[in-house]
Parts: C-alpha cells; sequence; structure tokens
DNA sequence: TATTGTTATACTCTATAACTATA
DNA sequence: TATAGTTATAGAGTATAACAATA
C-alpha cells in the first residue's frame, strides 16, 4: 500500500529493461545473441565443459544447448572435441576468437559498471549495494515459496 | 576499476533474473507470457487503442502485434472492433476477463513491492530510490550515446 | 502517396520425446 | 540401467517484405 514501494519497484524495472537492452546492444555488435553470449561467458567463467554442464549452468534443456554450441561453433568462437575419458561426452571450448570476444565483454561489463556507479561516493555505493543485498535475500525467499507452493498445489 | 562497482552491477543483473524469473512464474500460472502480459499491460494503462499504438509502446513490429493479438483474442482476453472513424484501423480492448487478470497482475504487483522493500525503513526505501534514479539517468544517457554512435559509425 | 493490418517467410530460443552410443 | 548428445517436432517471439484496403 506505500507508494514508495511501488515507486521503488517501477525504478527497478525500468532498471531491468534498459539494462536488457543496452547489453543487447554491445552483444548485438559482436553478432552475438544473449543466449549465446551467456553460454560464452559460462565458458569464461568454467573452462572447457561438457553439454550437460552448460545445460544445467544456463538452466536450459539439452537439446536447446546443441543448438546454441552449433551456431557458435559456426561463428568459429567455441570448439567441440572429444572427452578424453568418456566417449559419450563432447567437451565445448573458446577458440581463440572466443575468448577475444569474452575479454571483450567482461571489458565492456567493467565500463558499464563505471559508467553507472562511478559518478556516486563510495558510501553511497556501498549503502546501495547492503540495501540491495537484503531485497535479494527477500526475493529469493518469495521465489523459492513459489516454487514450493505450486509444486504442492493444497 | 573499482570492484564495489562490479559487485553492485552483479547484484543488480542478479535481480533482473530472479525478478524474471519470479514474473514468468506469476504470469504462468494465468497462461501467460511475458510478451502477452506486456500487450495487457498496455492495454490497461491505455484503454483500448490501435495495433500500431501498440506496436509503437511495445517497440515491436506490427506483425508481432497481430500475433499476440490473436492468441489474446482466442484466449478470450482482449477483444478486437472496428475502428469508429478509420476503417483501416482496429481497436483492440480488454474483455472482462481480461480485465480480471490484469487487476490480478497489479495486485500481484503491489505484493511483490510490499515484498521486496516492507522490510525497509522509510529513509531506507528513499535513499535507495534517490540512488536508483541517478543510476537510472546515467543508464539512459550511456544508451542514447550508444544509439547514436551506432548510428553514426565514423 | 502514406498508413493500417495481414499474409508470407525466416530466424532464434525454448521444450519434450524418441533414439544412438556409451558408461 | 543410466547418461550424453542428437534427431524430430512444436510453440512462442521476433523481424522484413509484399500486399490489400483505406486515408
Amino acid at each position: 500500500m506505500d507508494p514508495r514501494h511501488e515507486v521503488a519497484l517501477d525504478q527497478v524495472l525500468e532498471l531491468t529493461v534498459l539494462l536488457a537492452e543496452d547489453m543487447a546492444g554491445s552483444l548485438g555488435r559482436d553478432g552475438l545473441t544473449p543466449a549465446r553470449a551467456h553460454l560464452l561467458w559460462v565458458l569464461r567463467e568454467r573452462g572447457p565443459s561438457t553439454q550437460v554442464v552448460l545445460a544445467d549452468a544456463l538452466r536450459v534443456s539439452a537439446r536447446n544447448v546443441t543448438g546454441l554450441v552449433d551456431a557458435l561453433e559456426a561463428a568459429d568462437l567455441v570448439a567441440r572435441r572429444p572427452h578424453p575419458t568418456d566417449r559419450r561426452a563432447t567437451l565445448v571450448g573458446l577458440t581463440e576468437q572466443g575468448g577475444t570476444i569474452t575479454a571483450r565483454m567482461a571489458h565492456d561489463k567493467a565500463l558499464l559498471a563505471a559508467g553507472l556507479f562511478g559518478g556516486l561516493g563510495t558510501e553511497q555505493v556501498q549503502t546501495f549495494s547492503d540495501t540491495l543485498a537484503g531485497v535479494l535475500d527477500r526475493l529469493k525467499v518469495m521465489v523459492a515459496d513459489a516454487a514450493d507452493t505450486s509444486r504442492e498445489p493444497t
């Protein structure tokens, strides 16, 4: 009922829209979609991975990973190679060009962080971050509760 | 270069992911997708509108609006009727059931706002909101600049 | 001529189910 | 038996281009 809460939520929602737009724009310049960029990012963090691991990390189906890897392989951003010990599995790794692009993504992300928060004082950033941490915790609880409720629909 | 900025951005990005998940979950219970819910929401705010107006508000192609309206009409959430003065145009409006659902969406949104910010003090919400307003302003400038640069590629 | 909405076509992301090869 | 990845199929969101009806 407090209008300040609704205003704050509206601001957060606007932020999500603008961020998605900004990031899609950056990725588009590299010819990447958000889903494909996400996969590259996971590879950058985890190193060469099987497709099952990628599906789990991205929280999508194995089938979907096949498609994303197909597209990224065609663009020479990732390469498939046989798993050394499990002959069922495939190891997906970044190519040199994939490494270059993910490095640029990391750089762009740092620029974005600086652009958004660079004008704020250290205390202000800290306060914002602390508040956000609390909000995130509450949201996680709400998401978990909703999942429980829908799984057990009394 | 300040790690606090990157941490804050990571928190914001996590928030966007969790929010999208939470909202998709709520909508899913109504059998709605985010795109269709967005169209309903615009209709709730603006009242009956032509498809061109909807395409503009949603920032998607006219073709896309045709598809979304087709689906929502099949679910009896919106209805097409002839425009009173322009015989080329169609007016799309919420049905009674569409009104019920958008009212529930508004209610859910208020619940979400209360859940996220209800535990915070008035001052804390205000401070958060003020900081967020500044961040939003800076982001808008960055998005606008990026659009200029890509339109006029030196 | 310009605008509104549709048909035609295509690409991406997503999912489930059935299947092959391997563990 | 169970797991890794693929093929088959399908639905949703998105786009551009061509077109009909109307302004």
